[in-house]
DNA sequence: GATGAATGAGTGTTCATTCAT
DNA sequence: GATGAATGAACACTCATTCAT
């Protein structure tokens, strides 16, 4: 048994929760090993002992926040069975409320602007959303293997898909609560769906 | 002639163009008032001088960043006379290189990811997309006026296009240069046009 | 008519009253050039311009503070024709609140301990407290030439009255508002009066 | 055993004399954590490390320096065993040399003037006088109960016998070393011991 | 007389990090 | 595994002051 490596990683996750906590509330300016570490009710060094590097930390706070993308939505669309029934999920999921509220927008857009300084980041945000591409492009193809869809272009559709989610998630994210968004929402999934239905045989 | 305000608006400028660099090189975290000082060789208390606190020049970088899209693409457009012409050229802008390449990437998300904790911040980013908004909505209706287009929203249809822009820079962003984006704009682009063409009578 | 001169003794006694009143609210470290002038509305170096130094400028605020001790009370006392009515009155005065709440007590503070590391501040102070001797002094001597004391030493009463003063004015002001001190100070100015009942003949 | 405790305290101590030493030579606006640091060869947060804050540590020497009054003084007087030598040395080293050399004036003072602008400060003040006066009043109060004093108010009588010592020290603080003060001394010792012998059966 | 530009030293404080315990 | 000591660079910001206008 790996007790004592399943210890640490308790705590480096915890210590990344923390990270992430901190992050939304002060921004990368602010998010320093200090706060964490106070607010932990620890010693900042135990931190190091951790993580050994300040970058090291970031880099892993990134995989760990892209990842409960991944966790929470993928696994729960591919129980669904019906492929059809599935790739609308996926729409539904992406440009839902539930996906733009997983992950703090501040952190999100935070870790983001890290990808143009930080290779590790941004192949973490590329991985990322490659997956998601490839999801989308796989369903996609099944639809067309089942003659459901025809004459589309899987990997042109993935791209579209995955624009809409981030153009929405952004434009509300910074407008948002003062106005709904739900009509501009909906504008955007009967979009979405049109290359569906006029693609259909 | 007011001479003496006049030059310490440029050197306001300068030194916000200064910013702007380290912002570029070094993202929120390093861009420190010493580092822009030292990249001008002038001394730190000299910007402290002309902005008194790294927030007000924080928020100033903001307008003066958004500053650049409306000063540059604005004036252009409205030039154009014939109003379906100048929509398409406007939804071209919206969705081409030059505005992308306008201001670094990583500048810009770096300063909307403060609007989740920097109210001026936030308030000088929604002037600057509901500016845009206003311009698309004026150029829909007028459209509408003229019987070019029918049966239109020209709010939904301005938030719409919005949405296509800025998905379309966040993920050509961050997934570009490698891959080309070309026909993603493309695709994008038709698409927005479809809302004119299918509403035409 | 020396007019400008006249202006600029106003303007002096203007900046002295804002640093007296930064140096009550924020001490000896806290009070700045830059704060007096932010709270005047004026450019810091223009209290440069009128002070030169800002050794200059606390020095002459000694001078300005002490000031008000002589020109307050001396004057008063002076126009009190009977001699012994005359010392019993500052008697009364020293040891009276209006005497204790003409400066502010942190700024008295303040100022005195500079005597310690400003020879001019030093002298300003002995200057003073001399002056309050001798008027002690000329008092007691004239009762003692009118035969109305004797057996005294004019010297050592002043020295005797000046301690009970500060002693009165160091210990009421700390421990002052929670517990009264008027116990006290009647068993002070008894004490100091005993010095005139016991040597009179 | 309590090793790294230890340490730690010897070391605050130690900054704390240093502190006390600057101070004394710069006064409170020149008393800063830089030029402490620099004067130990250590670095300057190290003293943030034991200090936190420049507050914190301005308390903490308040405290150190009252506390020399009392582990100096009234532990020697505890020892004398018979109550009314005891008082008289009490009245005796008030009014003595030893104790107005304990302390820098200039130290005291600076400290002093605190009292008006820092609570704790000024706790501290009132907790050491509050306690020079319940020795007073105890030993004033024992020599009541034996019968050798009567119709005394031992409260009064300390606040006198403090009010004697202050006024003493401040004001040979400033004129001394000039001329002498040994015969104010002994003037004001023997109004103190007035009190004792008045009362006297 | 008054202001603004500019300087450079200095402020307290925070930072990530290293090392010893 | 965890803490404390210590470092040194860096932080935003304030300071008194000089000089030109």
């Amino acid at each position: 048994m790996a007790r004592p490596k399943d210890r640490a990683e308790a705590r480096k996750k915890e210590i990344l929760e923390n990270f992430y906590a901190v992050l939304a509330e002060e921004g990368l300016e602010g998010a320093s090993m200090g706060k964490i570490a106070s607010r932990m009710g620890i010693h900042p060094s135990l931190i190091v002992h951790y993580f050994s590097n300040k970058e090291e930390m970031v880099v892993e706070l990134v995989e760990y926040m892209l990842a409960m993308y991944e966790e929470t939505f993928l696994p729960r669309l591919q129980e669904i069975p019906d492929p059809e029934e599935r790739l609308l999920a996926s729409i539904d999921a992406f440009l839902g409320q539930d996906w733009a509220k997983l992950v703090d927008i501040s952190v999100f857009y935070s870790c983001y602007s890290l990808c143009f300084r930080n290779a590790r980041v941004r192949d973490s945000f590329q991985r990322m959303y490659s997956r998601l591409r490839e999801v989308l492009v796989g369903e996609m193809s099944e639809l067309m293997d089942l003659g459901v869809v025809v004459r589309a272009d899987p990997g042109r559709f993935a791209d579209f898909i995955i624009s809409l989610m981030e153009g929405y998630y952004f434009y509300s994210g910074l407008m948002g609560d003062d106005r709904s968004f739900d009509e501009l929402r909906r504008l955007l999934k009967a979009n979405a769906l049109a290359v569906l239905r006029v693609d259909r045989p």
